[in-house]
RNA sequence: CGCGAGAUAGAGCAGCGGUAGCUCGUCGGGCUCAUAACCCGAAGGUCACAGGUUCGAUCCCUGUUCUCGCUACCA
């Protein structure tokens, strides 16, 4: 397929929060870099970003800190662009979502769908705050945690015991808006038919992309083909979000996943009077870079939607990234255990290239990465100070000692082969980055570009004008020499400027104005060249393009890490827990009558049988003799016991609960346990075997 | 549990049937125009583990372990 145009999108970024180096990293870098080199490449494309405004956590942080969700997004989204265009991500529109042409362009989407029948509408039971008289996402849920007891447990997860929960689950739920108790009510929403997408996609994926794509992307919508799709929501109940076009739609809004994707489209539009170019037309190359976690997103539903609507191209690549890992651990936003963009920018002034130099270098492209501050260091000092600032260096500085600041001619009578073999490395290079790119193996394309480099040293150090110069009975001869040397090393010099352009463009441009030349040499098809720089043209002053960076810095950055790991935590646990982090031992409960502690009924029991629930990592499901009858109780503690040594145990149960369904198994009761600190469980027993069923006081 | 991706020298990666290579780091030597590179030499790997196929396996097959992701209204 030849291809007219090219359509890049990265990501949009959720503007509940600053970006880190690892969405530099996943899909910003990159999609800049492919953008970069094929503007230089004279290609028509647009690249495409904007932020991301709905969903449920913008509102959430919105009620935490007790302002509007809009407020929320035009904070971070002006944090977001700086960060971007401070790093150089040269995006040719940053948009968002809240913008009118979005409302319009995901409403008038929705509604082809909906007037061509495609949707399918469903009643079902939510959950609804009726003092605020809005329906709850399971996150607006919070009550008790039926494993560990955490009072502000989420309706979807315990964030203590990492639990997954539903919120039919939580003891004495309430709503996180109002402490209301939740009610059940019916609400309709529109689902889309994936299902009936299900043969078109294996077509165009499992067949048409198996070469093509990259083994995780492949693998994982293989997967999900493979295990058959379901109709999908596409509507929630909300009041943030673009409006549902329907008469009978009053507080529901487009699910983000349908509306974001679409956010792509409605930037192209802000953008250019000829959007309809670049979405709709066969010849238009579209690729979406994106982190792992997005695939399905951008690889089956979007696509879906797109098939579903008609007249728009489908993504030729995504070529997503896996997860960049810092100092050893996942990033956490919530422990800010992350480095931030905006923060790096202020931490290191004019060294966005020394991080996109480390991000491309050790990029997760293939598998889960981890960037440390002393990697930084390295890489920085060892590899691109040493080896490619370095060589610009020593080419300026012998420029000026023995060529006068001038560019020296090339000699053909004297030029030989070492002069020869570096002419076709120049060459060779151009190809060897080209064909990287084109595959979006970037690492490979910037190791090739720093290679080149290196290959500059060593012709340098083959040549040795240093030496040469030290001869006068032959100065004549020597001279010429000298010249061929330092107008091969500036010419390649200009070559280096070209190929780390996409990569390193705050560099490329330095080292343009150095060699005295526009940034239109930049211009991809004046790689290979070696007549980029006229001979007896007068260049600047040696300056370092690069500057080292110091054992203090990386020491400050990773306490800065721990500073802020440590302050997170410790705000965490006085904000909305009750418990202090100077005793682990769980904190003590208020007094209580022995009436109410005689409303519980305990009893003793033996475990008969005990086995893993499926589909469920912290379940066992357990059979337990209590003398008149044998219960069935489902606990979550397979994480702490194997179901065959625990079978015989007799154990004190709660035998009063009410039933509770977990995993769609109802459980009569609850066996109890002491924690210790360390969260190691351990049963509470009779110390010498009681008779099944006797009474616990 | 299931599915997907990954596991190769201290770090980052290549190799994908014929007794392990590259970049950086480490140690010793040479050279010196330079933020020092370049050259020579050295140390460092039972290619996650266990079986199997094969004349031969890092590579193919089976099983296991570990990491990450998906499986939830988590973007």
């Amino acid at each position: 397929m030849n291809y007219n145009r090219l359509l890049v999108t990265a990501a949009l970024p959720y503007a509940n929060g600053p970006v880190h180096i690892g969405h530099l990293a996943g899909c910003y870098l990159p999609a800049d870099i492919y953008t970069r080199y094929q503007r230089a490449q004279k290609r028509d494309i647009k690249f495409i970003c904007g932020s991301d405004e709905h969903g449920v956590p913008i509102t959430i942080r919105a009620m935490r800190e007790g302002i509007t969700p809009q407020d929320v997004v035009d904070k971070y989204n002006a944090i977001i662009r700086d960060s971007f265009a401070g790093m150089g991500i040269s995006c040719d529109i940053y948009s968002r979502t809240s913008n009118p042409t979005h409302r319009e362009t995901s409403q008038a989407f929705f509604k082809k769908l909906y007037d061509d029948g495609l949707f399918e509408e469903r009643e079902s039971e939510q959950y609804y705050d009726a003092e605020k008289d809005v329906f709850l996402a399971d996150r607006y849920i919070i009550g008790t945690c039926p494993n560990c007891g955490n009072p502000n447990a989420y309706g979807d997860q315990c964030e203590k015991c990492g639990t997954s929960l539903s919120p039919e689950q939580l003891i004495e739920p309430r709503s996180a808006l109002s402490n209301a108790k939740p009610v059940k009510r019916m609400t309709k929403h529109w689902y889309f038919p994936l299902n009936k997408y299900e043969d078109f996609l294996k077509e165009w994926i499992v067949e048409g992309k198996k070469d093509e794509w990259k083994a995780n992307v492949y693998g994982q919508c293989k997967s999900w083909l493979d295990s058959g799709l379901h109709p999908r929501a596409m509507t929630r109940d909300s009041n943030w979000g673009v409006p549902v076009p329907l008469p009978d739609a009053k507080g529901k809004v487009l699910y983000v996943w349908f509306d974001a994707p679409i956010g792509y489209i409605s930037a192209t539009k802000e953008l250019t009077p000829q959007w309809a170019d670049y979405w709709c037309k066969e010849d238009t190359k579209l690729v979406h870079f994106i982190g792992k976690d997005n695939i399905v997103f951008h690889c089956i539903i979007f696509p879906a939607m797109l098939k579903a609507h008609g007249g728009y191209v489908l993504p030729d690549n995504v070529p997503a990234n896996e997860f960049l890992n810092i100092e050893g651990e996942k990033v956490s936003t919530s422990r800010n255990w992350a480095v931030w963009v905006d923060e790096y920018i202020k931490d290191f002034p004019d060294q966005q290239d020394a991080l996109r130099y480390v991000l491309c270098a050790n990029a997760p492209e293939n598998k889960d990465n981890d960037f440390t501050w002393k990697d930084f260091q390295d890489r920085v000092n060892n590899e691109l100070s040493a080896v490619l600032g370095n060589f610009e260096n020593r080419a300026f500085v012998l420029m000026h000692k023995l060529c006068k600041g001038r560019v020296p001619a090339l000699h053909a009578d004297v030029q030989n082969e070492l002069d020869n073999a570096l002419i076709e490395d120049i060459k060779a290079a151009k190809t060897k980055v080209e064909t990287a790119l084109e595959a979006y193996r970037f690492r490979e394309a910037l190791a090739e570009v720093i290679d080149l480099a290196r290959k500059g040293n060593k012709y340098l150090q083959d040549n040795a004008p240093w030496t040469l110069a030290k001869t006068p009975e032959l100065q004549v001869e020597n001279q010429k020499r000298i010249d061929n040397c330092l107008h091969l090393c500036l010419q390649l010099n200009a070559n280096l400027a070209i190929l780390l352009n996409p990569f390193l463009p705050f560099t490329a441009n330095k080292m343009c104005k150095k060699m005295k030349v526009v940034e239109r040499m930049l211009e991809w098809e004046n790689a290979g060249r070696i007549d980029l720089l006229k001979v007896n043209y007068p260049l600047l002053a040696p300056e370092l393009l690069f500057r080292k960076i110091e054992d203090t810095e990386v020491e400050a950055q990773v306490q800065k890490l721990k500073d802020n790991l440590a302050k997170a935590t410790s705000q965490k646990v006085e904000a909305p827990k009750t418990e202090t982090q100077a005793a682990p031992v769980a904190e003590a409960k208020g007094v209580i009558t022995y009436d109410d502690f005689a409303k519980i009924d305990l009893r003793a029991g033996t475990i008969t049988k005990a086995e893993k629930v499926e589909k469920a990592d912290k379940l066992l499901k357990l059979e337990v003799d209590m003398g008149t009858e044998v219960r069935t109780i489902v606990s979550g503690i397979a994480m702490h016991f194997a179901p065959e040594d625990i079978v015989g145990k007799q154990v004190t149960v709660v035998a009063n609960l009410a039933p509770r369904k977990m995993r769609g198994i109802e459980s009569n009761g609850m066996i109890l346990m002491a924690q210790n600190a360390d969260g190691k469980l351990i049963f509470v027993s009779p110390l010498e075997t009681a008779d099944n069923g006797s009474e616990v006081k």
